[in-house]
DNA sequence: TAGATTGTTAATCGATTAACAATC
DNA sequence: TAGATTGTTAATCGATTAACAATC
C-alpha cells in the first residue's frame, strides 16, 4: 500500500492511537481489543480494525492487539523514532510558550534553531535556544537539516517566513498564525488557530 | 432549520469563511463570488454554496456575496456578536501566553479569571489579570456567567479541572492538555496539541 | 438583453459501520 | 472445544461535487 493510498484523515488518527496506547501503557494493560480502544477514543471498533488494516494485521484473533507491538508499529508508520528537528520563527509569547515546552522534547521534536525580528529578544536564551536575527534564517537553517518549521509570528510576517523557510527545504510547518499559507504542495501545514476553535464552539452556545 | 440539521464539519467552516471575509474586507473588496472564496480557501465554490444554503441565501446572482453582509449573517450565526467570557486554568507558559495575546480579545474572547495552584504565580498580574488560588474557581466562576473554560494544565489534572469547571456551569472547553476529556454531552470541547499534529505531518516525510 | 453567478437538486465519491468467516 | 476478537468485505451513510434552472 502505497503512502498516498492510506486516505489522511486515518492518518490523523494514528496519532491518537499512539497516545492512548501509551496511557493504557503506563496504567500497564499490555493487551487492548478495538472495542476497548474504541471506548477510550470514543469511536467504533469498526473504525479502528479499519484503520489498522490498511497498514497491516496486527492483533491476535480471540484477544485483542499486543500494547507494545501495536505502538511501536504505528510509531514506526508515523516515523517517530527518530528526532526531528524543528525551527522555530517568532519568539512572543507563543513561541516563548513553544521553547519552554517539553512535550516537545519529549515526543522527538527538538527545536534547534528560534528566530525573531526584535533586538529585546536576540541574543536571550529561551529554553536551553539562544534567539537569533530572523536575518539569519537562510544562513543557519539551509545546510543543516531541518524538517519542519514552526511559525509563530504575527499573521502580516507569516507568509513571508514560510516562503523563506520553504526555500531553505523545510517540508513541513506547524503554523500559529491566523492565515492561510501558500506553499508547494511537497510543503504539509498545519494550522493551529484556538480563535477557530473558539469560534465554532459558540455556534452550540445559544 | 435546527441547529444540529447542519453537519458539525460545515459548521467549522464558518469561522473560517469570517477570517477570509474580514481579510476580503480590509483589502477593500465589497463584493465577492464563490469561486473567489474558494481560491481563496482552497476548496471548491459548489461547497461554499452549499454550506451557506443551509443557513439561507446570501447571495445576488449574477454578482455574488457582499462582503460586508455575508459576514455579519455569518458572525450572526456563529454568536460573535457578543462578548465571550473565558476562564483560564493552568497560568503555565501556555497559560501565560494566551492571557498575553490580544487576538482572543480582539476577537470578542476575554478572559476574565485565571487560577493557578502554584504560590509562585498566584497574585501576580499577568496580562491585566491576576491570577488566583485554582482554589477559588468554584467561589469565582459559580455564580459569574461564564461560558468557556481554557484548561492549560498539565495533563494528570486536567479531566479534575474540567470536572469542577462543568460543575459551574461551563458549557465549551479549550482543551491543551494532551487528554480526552470526559464530559456530559451538552459540553462543547475543542482539543489543542500541536505534538499530534507533528507526529500526523512526519507520516508524510518519509 | 446577454453574461454571470447564485441556490438547489441529483450524481458521485469516499468514509463509516455492520456483518461474518477465519482463527487464536 | 467454546468463546472471543480479528481482518475484511459489503452495505450504509453522509459529504462533496457537478449540473442547471432561476434570476440579477
Amino acid at each position: 500500500m502505497k503512502k498516498y493510498d492510506v486516505p489522511d484523515i486515518v492518518i490523523s488518527r494514528l496519532p491518537l492511537y499512539v497516545q492512548t496506547l501509551n496511557q493504557l501503557l503506563r496504567e500497564g494493560k499490555s493487551v487492548v481489543s478495538s472495542s476497548e480502544l474504541g471506548e477510550r477514543l470514543k469511536t467504533t471498533p469498526s473504525q479502528i480494525r479499519r484503520d489498522l488494516s490498511y497498514f497491516g494485521g496486527f492483533g491476535k484473533k480471540g484477544s485483542g492487539y499486543d500494547v507494545i507491538s501495536l505502538m511501536e508499529s504505528l510509531r514506526s508508520i508515523l516515523n517517530l523514532n527518530q528526532i526531528w528537528q524543528v525551527a522555530l520563527v517568532g519568539v512572543g509569547h507563543v513561541g516563548m510558550a513553544l521553547l519552554h515546552y517539553d512535550g516537545f522534547g519529549r515526543k522527538g521534536f527538538e527545536i534547534i534553531a528560534a528566530f525573531d525580528q526584535s533586538p529585546n529578544v536576540i541574543g536571550r536564551k529561551i529554553g536551553g535556544i539562544e534567539v537569533q536575527d530572523v536575518e539569519l534564517i537562510e544562513a543557519e537553517i539551509c545546510q543543516k537539516h531541518v524538517d519542519i518549521g514552526a511559525i509563530t509570528v504575527p499573521a502580516e510576517n507569516a507568509q513571508a517566513v514560510a516562503d523563506r523557510l520553504v526555500n531553505c527545504g523545510i517540508r513541513a510547518i506547524l503554523n500559529y498564525a491566523p492565515v492561510y499559507l501558500e506553499v508547494p504542495k511537497h510543503v504539509q501545514v498545519s494550522n493551529i488557530d484556538p480563535v477557530l476553535k473558539l469560534q465554532k464552539m459558540t455556534y452550540y452556545l445559544k
